[in-house]
DNA sequence: TCACATTTTTAGGCTAGGCTAAAATATGTC
DNA sequence: GACATATTTTAGCCTAGCCTAAAAATGTGA
């Protein structure tokens, strides 16, 4: 298997598998992934053979401890590289996603580290999400909730943002939504439908799909 | 065709062809790239097909004026990761060259010119090879000749260093001969044999082999 | 409990980039 | 100019990773 593919795979399933670790359909990694039912069923099979994966048939595939570490290591080097790519060499932050999404299969062992040395040992990348020290396990979100999730009319603090599209990303960095920044949440329409933040003076409507990309931290002292 | 394999095989093409652009056979192909003869003759034929590379078969490779293109651009990526991971990450001279192996058909246009800047525009890599500006053509030998092609009692300057394993990178600055570094050549055994060559105060007998991958200017007004 | 819609796997095929063994071509020698 | 030898190409095969279409398993609701 190329460690590109291996890698990928890996990824996608415990990103989608959650802190909770729960089992992964193949037809979810198959839309993340981008490919077809079928090669996931494929490259599942080949990844459980190589003790990677546990894949129940008709059920679904969960990480075995030897997966999750080759996806946390993976992970690491992508955000690592999206933080060296922004803080050494000045690419925007919103467009270093799809230059990670390569270097990380490409970056050494060695490179990845002195690039997190270089950069004073950060522990988290441009949009907010975790870079856990060398060998150490990863908690995505450690008392974070989604802003669909938030509670209404208090004053919150924005942790991370998932949203991959360069787009979307400068679209909230426009509504004053980055990492780090203040958001509220005034109103909230039935059926999950649109939010009404308020972010500085200004108040906006957010598609609710978009909010489930905005992750705060569950209790703001601020 | 992955651009790995398209880079590799034009990026050995050109370096077998030498400045005066003579063909190249698919066994030198085959013995650079680790890989079988037939395999060359395969690839040779998609690239022909791509119009990077004119194949006349029995006879051998040349690069189209697009094959040399990308030949070169891949080149001068290669070096700019080398001199970025020796400059910036602080990785040793003698071992970046397999790291830029890879990286080269990674970094994206944009990423290795800010490289380019972040080094302030380097014109060579850590072992003396020349990086050109963006788009440049590269030539590669001007003024130099090879260490075994030298003259015999006079002093010279290391222009460069072919050698890519980094034992013998490190074999040759234990004998004080880098980049920048002067030599001379001693005494010269016949046959191809072996060269006595000074370097400071000592003198060491070198391999005719390891004396092709020395270059030196050829004209040393030192 | 059984029919039906949905999800997943199997079956079979394709391209890329390798391989070995056999056939074709080129070259050096007499 | 003919033949032996070396080089190169062709033929046929393999694995990785993808695909579509067909078959099988799942679970839902009447
Ligand atoms: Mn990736
Ligand atoms: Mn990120
Ligand atoms: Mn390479
Ligand atoms: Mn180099």
């Amino acid at each position: 298997m190329s460690q590109r593919a291996l890698q990928d795979y890996l990824k996608a399933t415990y990103k989608l598998s959650g802190d909770d670790e729960r089992p992964v359909t193949t037809s979810a990694l198959a839309e993340r992934l981008n490919v077809a039912q079928p090669s996931v069923t494929g490259m599942v099979k080949k990844l459980a053979a190589e003790g990677l994966m546990q894949h129940i048939p008709y059920q679904g595939v969960r990480l075995t401890p030897a997966g999750r570490r080759v996806a946390v290591e993976t992970i690491r080097r992508h955000r690592i590289v999206e933080q060296f790519l922004v803080q050494v060499l000045g690419l925007s932050w919103d467009e270093v996603d799809a230059e990670a999404e390569v270097l990380e299969h490409a970056v050494s062992e060695r490179v990845v580290n002195r690039m997190w040395e270089v950069l004073g040992r950060p522990d988290s990348d441009p949009h907010g999400s975790p870079i856990p020290p060398p060998h150490a396990d990863l908690q995505e979100s450690r008392d974070l909730c989604a802003l669909s999730d938030a509670p209404t009319g208090v004053l919150l603090r924005v942790a991370r943002l998932h949203e991959r599209s360069p787009e979307a990303l400068r679209y909230l960095a426009g509504l004053g939504v980055v990492p780090g920044g203040e958001v509220r949440v005034v109103e909230r329409a039935p059926f999950n439908g649109p939010l009404m933040i308020g972010a500085g003076q200004a108040l906006h409507a957010l598609d609710a799909g978009m909010a489930q990309a905005i992750w705060v931290h569950a209790e703001f002292a601020g």
